[in-house]
RNA sequence: GGGCCUAUAGCUCAGACGGUUAGAGCACCACACUGAUAAUGUGGGGGUCGGAGGUUCAAGUCCUCCUAGGCCCA
């Protein structure tokens, strides 16, 4: 067995071993179900999207995945644990397309969906082999071989089952959503794409106009009837679908006479006061002063009507109105009023349908002009705005704002209505999204989409996580809840291919309106006389074959129109949202399991998935069960890279996954990662010295401390077994401690508190090698059998402890130590099976607290820890019996106890201090607290004969101080220290020519022990030694023959008066300016 | 453009209710210690607590504005 482990190795071993032990699949089959399952601890996976290589977020998300699953089973609960796979969706069919050529929707229509959909198919199932060798290499149990992917049939009916159920509860409905959208590939893009690239927004120039709508003439007001309203837009080729236009209900409006451009005649113009400036151009007179006629506010103009700028909608209902849109109206720009087409903004979209304004939608697919726009049909949006500015300049000069009769406006370019005025046209400098693929200008469109209803049940969503706990426990009501709260309707369906269909069939004939949802196969194949089946045979809903089912609708006595589904097919969070029941075929089969395995007991993914999984999971299982999907939740933070910023394949600011396992290994990733702050919601900077740190921090020391074990184990002989019941003090203390460890450890991993765990886990090891095992090393080398089984036992609960958090390292000691099969099939330790005493525990803190501030005295006064001193007292610290060991640790020959209010201990100079209680005193004497406060600093304070306190000339009452005991001024003879908790330690620092002689002999020691070591002596190696040198080298060396010879091995011992014992005699400069001179050979 | 969060040592982060010398770990330097341990111990340097105002006897902490960064939504 090494001493310098290579751990990449080790682990190496250790996953081959399990691999052929079986060993996985023994942890769970070593576990009861229970009655009803309930031994079970449930574990939902997020299923991942595999189109790239893991990295450091699903490593993240994996170690997380795999230490509560093994914790939870070695407290005796049965974890299955499987794998899924998120198969469907726009990134496969990019990826499908990019590989196949092509780009647009048409191009897969003509290369076939069927045919297009197989491509997909085979790139989402591309990396799963790298996926499986990732996650096996980090350690990381879970079950590949029976693992659940959204694209078989059977999550698929599923899926379509959850559809129908919601459909059926009166939950989903079909209405318009508005999206990015690439006219050019003919694809609505996701949020996401919108941010694939730092270029997909760029600075593109667009002609901005300013127009001016008639309001009606109500013959109300003189200033506002037939006054123009002017709007600002980059986009003018919106304006013929205007439906209304919005402004903000607390902004100024005003009403100013101006020129009609181009004409010789006046308006009059309402605008934002705000902007007034902005249009002084065309508004003011000569002397730049406007002509005011009149003052608004919003709100007086909210339900005012007017014309709208082009006749294709007239008389649409509800539309051309003044409406109040507060959120989405500014005065930082245009007119402070804002034109709206419905379809063609989000914004505009939500206030349409506030308004109970129908969208228009006369683009097509390509982004060109349909019917009812005749002038502009087939034009290109973009390419539409110059001639749609044309003919408002061509409408305003006709007209010169006045209203016209129908035979006139037959002479104006285009159908602008008479009475619109173009104010101003400029072009306008902005950052505008273009597509990451084509690179073209997208635009913003309404598409149809059907949706969950979820703002009918959100109620329920937030009564219902209460019931969930959360780590970091503020996303409970912070970044989840308040998600919640706003939670919109969810848009569940997609224009696209590649995904579950909306199980929806709708007649070809509005005449003969009807709709049928399914949500079996057995439904299907009732209606349809037959299954969709793939061109093998097989049942499948994918596109196209699911296409294919039409019939005759029954509700058409013609009997002409047919039923056909609708082509979309649903978003893929629809699908993971499903998985909790979809994963195994419920309801159709394994009903009484999903009574037992829902909701989860735990899920663990990164904070974003607030809006994703976890959002959806909790939206399908509100709605359908009307019960949370899961119990506890981690959500952890963003793994960062070495710079600090976002990883980047291109910038290179990450250490490479496989380096990182083959250099330090997956458990050292794995401490590194759950460490860290990242568990707690914080953010995580990967770099490579940290993850060495966690080699450093607690790999070497756990390994050291088996190492050491073995080595003097083997070397005596010794066949240790597990025990408590050692009688020495430090036994009990280390047996004691490790009680108390493994009581904090089940708290952190109850608690889902990992993080806590390791910093546990790291404070123990070093309790255990640098205290323990460290003051024990003597009854180590003396065979004292109780040593090494205490040591024994402590390691091997301990091994059990660390287990979930460092699998594999931890297998390799606890194997070593035991012989057994797994750590990872033995039982989490009780803390019962140790000793408790935790008086001895404090007791031992006490002492190193003591060993502390004496080593601080000596480094003060630069006394060597090698030179021994007479004495230590230690005053008013509880050191219970543990006088030895600190002598021995610091080096005194004697170790004395005193209480506090001892005679002795007051004539260790030491002192009384005031605190004045700030808080205390502060209300009381207001300006004043601060006098005393100076007065307690400057010591300008007493206490008199009756006790009252003063300080700073005012008098303090019981509370607003304290007064507590200090070392005060040490002499040359003896140094004095504070202890933390309490007392203090006096150190006698005289030293006597004995003890400077004895000193020196540990001097020799010590050269004479790396001086074996140079020559390449073993540990048990016997010598014979010549020692000559200095002459108060040499009479130390004389007077501690015993003590040198017995600590060196020497069976032979000898001195050389007059300097060096011979000219290849080791030469070493001791302290005290004298030298030594060693030779040495093994006997 | 909107919402939420963050800003404290070179780095990563703690700093209940405001309370008077702002802490820890890592890194760095020095010394000590070392026959399991590339370990450990002791000490040291290093901070205008993002900026500007305000409230208060007292502000890292509360309020306002600004700046920078992150996340989400547009």
């Amino acid at each position: 067995m090494p001493a310098s482990p290579r751990f990449p190795g080790i682990e190496e071993r250790i996953l081959a071993y399990w691999a052929e032990d079986g060993t996985f699949q023994a942890s769970i089959d070593n576990r009861d179900a229970g009655a009803n399952g309930d031994n079970e601890f449930v574990f939902y996976d997020g299923p991942p999207f595999a189109n790239g290589l893991p990295h450091y977020g699903h490593l993240l998300t994996g170690y997380v995945k795999d230490i509560v699953p093994r914790y939870q089973t070695m407290r005796g609960k049965r974890v299955e644990r499987r794998f899924g796979w998120d198969t469907h969706g726009l990134p496969a069919e990019l990826e499908a397309m990019r590989l196949n050529g092509i780009k647009t929707t048409d191009e897969i229509l003509e290369m076939g969906i069927d045919r297009f959909n197989e491509a997909c198919r085979a790139s989402v199932l591309k990396y799963t082999g790298e996926w499986r060798d990732y996650v096996t290499r980090q350690a990381r149990w879970v079950d590949f071989d029976n693992d659940y992917r959204t694209m078989n049939p059977t999550f698929m009916e599923s899926v379509i089952w959850a559809f129908k159920s919601l459909y059926d509860k009166g939950l989903v409905y079909e209405g318009f959503r508005v999206l990015p959208y690439c006219w050019n590939d003919e694809t609505p893009l996701s949020n996401h794409e919108l941010r694939m690239d730092d270029d997909v927004y760029q600075q593109r120039q667009d002609p901005a106009v300013t127009v001016g709508y008639a309001l009606d003439d109500l013959g109300t007001d003189p200033v506002l009837d037939g006054a123009h309203i002017l709007i600002w837009t980059t986009t003018p080729w919106t304006l013929p679908s205007n439906l209304a236009v919005m402004v903000g209900s607390a902004i100024d409006y005003v009403v100013v006479e101006g020129p009609v451009p181009g004409t010789d005649r006046k308006a009059r113009y309402l605008l934002a006061e705000a902007r007034l400036s902005a249009y002084a151009r065309e508004l003011a007179d000569a002397d730049g002063e406007f002509t005011i006629l009149g003052r608004y506010s919003g709100a007086d103009l909210v339900g005012r009507t007017y014309t709208p700028p082009f006749s294709y909608y007239a008389g649409h209902e509800n539309a051309f109105r003044v409406v109040a849109a507060d959120d989405a109206v500014t005065t930082t720009d245009g007119t402070g009023v804002v034109h709206t087409a419905g379809a063609f903004g989000e914004v505009d979209k939500e206030v349409t349908d506030r308004e109970n304004i129908e969208a228009v939608m006369p683009v097509g697919k390509d982004g060109r002009f349909t019917h009812p726009v005749d002038e502009y049909a087939g034009m290109l949006v973009f390419d539409a705005n110059l001639h749609i500015i044309d003919d408002l300049k061509a409408a305003t000069r006709a007209f010169a704002g006045r209203a016209a009769s129908a035979s006139e406006r037959i002479e104006t370019a285009g159908s602008v209505t008479p009475g619109t005025i173009l104010l101003r046209r400029e072009s306008y400098e902005h950052s505008y999204p273009h597509c990451w693929r084509c690179r073209e200008p997208l635009i913003y469109k309404g598409v149809s989409s059907w949706f969950v209803e979820v703002t009918k049940f959100k109620d329920r969503m937030l009564e219902l996580n209460e019931e969930i706990s959360w780590t970091p426990d503020h996303i409970k009501h912070g970044q989840f809840g308040k998600w919640l709260e706003n939670a919109r309707d969810w848009s569940i369906t997609r224009n696209r291919f590649w995904g579950s269909p909306v199980p929806v069939w709708k007649s070809d004939d509005p005449t003969y309106p009807r709709i049928d949802v399914y949500g079996s196969f057995e439904e299907l194949e009732r209606d349809f006389g037959r299954l969709p089946r793939d061109k093998d045979g097989n049942p499948d809903l994918h596109r196209p074959f699911v296409d294919e089912l039409t019939r005759p609708n029954p509700d058409d006595p013609t009997g002409k129109s047919t039923m056909r589904r609708v082509a979309d097919v649903l978003d893929v969070w629809f699908d993971s949202g499903s998985m909790s029941f979809a994963q195994n075929h419920v309801p159709f089969e394994n009903a009484d399991w999903f009574e037992h395995h829902f909701p989860a007991d735990f899920i663990v993914e990164y904070i974003g998935q607030t809006r994703g999984w976890f959002y959806t999971l909790h939206i399908l299982a509100t709605s359908l069960f009307d019960r949370p999907a899961f119990q506890s939740c981690i959500s952890h933070g963003i793994v960062l890279g070495s710079d600090g910023n976002k990883m980047s394949k291109s910038l290179r600011n990450y250490p490479d996954v496989s380096e990182v396992f083959d250099r330090d290994g997956a458990d050292a990733m794995r401490w590194f990662l759950m460490s860290s702050p990242i568990l707690r919601g914080g953010n995580l900077v990967v770099t490579e010295p940290g993850i060495r740190d966690s080699v450093r921090q607690v790999m070497i020391p756990l390994w050291n401390s088996w190492y050491f074990f073995q080595l003097y184990a083997n070397a005596a002989g010794i066949d240790a077994s597990w025990s408590t019941g050692s009688e020495d003090p430090l036994d009990r203390y280390v047996l004691a401690k490790t009680r108390e460890y493994v009581a904090s450890m089940t708290e952190a991993m109850d608690g889902y508190h990992i993080a806590d765990a390791c910093e546990t886990t790291q404070r123990f090891l070093d309790v255990l090698t640098n205290w323990y095992i460290r003051r024990s090393r003597d009854r180590f080398w003396a065979d004292d059998r109780a040593a090494f089984d205490t040591l024994y036992t402590v390691l091997e609960t301990t091994c059990r402890v660390v287990a979930p958090l460092l699998p594999l390292t931890t297998e390799e000691v606890w194997r070593g130590l035991t012989g057994g099969r797994s750590v990872h099939l033995a039982d989490w330790p009780s803390a019962d099976e140790l000793p408790e005493d935790h008086a001895l525990v404090e007791a031992m803190d006490a002492v190193r607290e003591a060993c502390s501030a004496t080593s601080a005295l000596r480094k003060a006064r630069q006394l060597r820890n090698r030179l021994p001193l007479s004495t230590l007292t230690v005053v008013g610290a509880s050191i219970g019996g543990f006088e030895s060991l600190v002598a021995d640790e610091v080096n005194v020959k004697q170790v004395r106890l005193l209480d506090a209010d001892s005679e002795e201990a007051a004539t260790y100079g030491v002192a009384q201090k005031l605190t004045v209680n700030a808080r205390a005193a502060g209300p009381r004497l207001g300006r004043d607290v601060q006098l005393a406060i100076k007065g307690s600093k400057s010591g300008d304070w007493s206490v008199a004969a009756d006790g009252t306190v003063t300080s700073g000339g005012l008098a303090l009452v019981e509370g607003e101080y304290t007064l507590e005991t200090v070392a005060g001024a040490a002499s040359d003879d003896v140094a004095v220290g504070m202890l933390p908790g309490g007392g203090f330690v006096v150190l006698d620092t005289v030293v006597t020519p004995e003890l400077a002689a004895e000193g020196l002999a540990r001097d020799l020691v010590r050269a004479v022990q790396q001086a074996r070591k140079d020559a390449g002596l073993d540990v048990s190696d016997r010598i014979s030694l010549t020692l000559g040198g200095s002459a108060g080298a040499l009479a130390a060396a004389r007077e501690h023959e015993q003590l040198i010879a017995r600590e060196t091995l020497a069976t032979s011992y000898s001195l050389v008066d007059g300097g060096a014992v011979s000219p290849s005699a080791t030469e070493v400069l001791l302290s005290d300016g004298e030298v030594a001179s060693i030779s040495l050979s093994r006997v």
